[in-house]
DNA sequence: CCTCAATTGAGAAACGAGTATCATTAGTAT
DNA sequence: ATACTAATGATACTCGTTTCTCAATTGAGG
């Protein structure tokens, strides 16, 4: 009864996982229309909170209103770090966290998770040195 | 001309400088009040804008609709972790990070800057085993 | 002290992410 | 194939943050 497969929900997972990192709520909508011509912002939303819900997805809270998505069947530990290009402004998966993390939480600080971004340009917007290239 | 001595700047920037971290601009509006009591909200917007054009503040992007502002000038170095409590959503500064974030970007991609946020409690809600303790 | 422009405070307005509404569409079980 | 109900799409709405407006206030220099 509950979470019928639709063509709508199998575009927005595909887009997921066609993307290098995780994608904004805006971005899914674009990319998932291709498959799903009349998908709709409120159904990205939707879909995104049931599959929250359900564990498959993961929030990444980038800054100010940047909160993007990734599944979370993909490979890499749960808080992996994300290469975020100034440029183009797309987010890549970065596989692992560096070492000593666990230390650097001040004393009789109790340290339960942490998110690590790392800020630059991506290899193709460098490739292109095109102040628009993704 | 510009940039006068006003009690308000003065007050906002003694709020900043009193703080273990970064700060909302809701937060620095309470604990400035204190010493400008007429403070409003929309004068430590613009007072916090001009100090970002003079370098003196830098902003600190914590999550969704959670832009917190510190003193730049404060013995850390430019982008040090912070440390977010989940109980009371306090920040606090992290003198360092660790070693190896240069080498975490992807191959080709150039990195420029980081934001490493920790999670957990801070010391004084372990201490207060209180879920709302600050 | 006086002048003048920068600054302020209160409230309205803008803004954007996310949610709710509701008639319509379309999976799923039989 | 049919019926039932979850899911959808368009859009209005909510809600917190940030900016704008404008009359009143107040530093700073002379």
């Amino acid at each position: 009864m509950s979470n019928r497969l639709t063509s709508q929900r199998t575009a927005i997972v595909e887009a997921l996982r066609n993307a290098p990192g995780p994608l904004r709520p805006c971005e899914i909508l674009d990319l998932a229309s291709a498959r799903a011509p009349t998908l709709g912002i409120a159904t990205v939303y939707r879909q995104l909170k049931r599959m929250l819900e359900a564990g498959n997805v993961c929030t990444v809270e980038l800054g100010r209103q940047d909160v993007r998505y990734e599944l979370t069947d993909r490979g890499h530990p749960a808080h992996h770090p994300h290469f975020v290009c100034r440029n183009c402004g797309d987010a890549f998966d970065v596989p692992r966290s560096p070492d000593g993390i666990a230390d650097l939480a001040p004393p009789g600080f109790a340290l339960e998770d942490h998110e690590l971004t790392l800020y630059g340009r991506c290899s193709d917007c460098i490739k292109a040195n095109d102040p628009d290239a993704g």
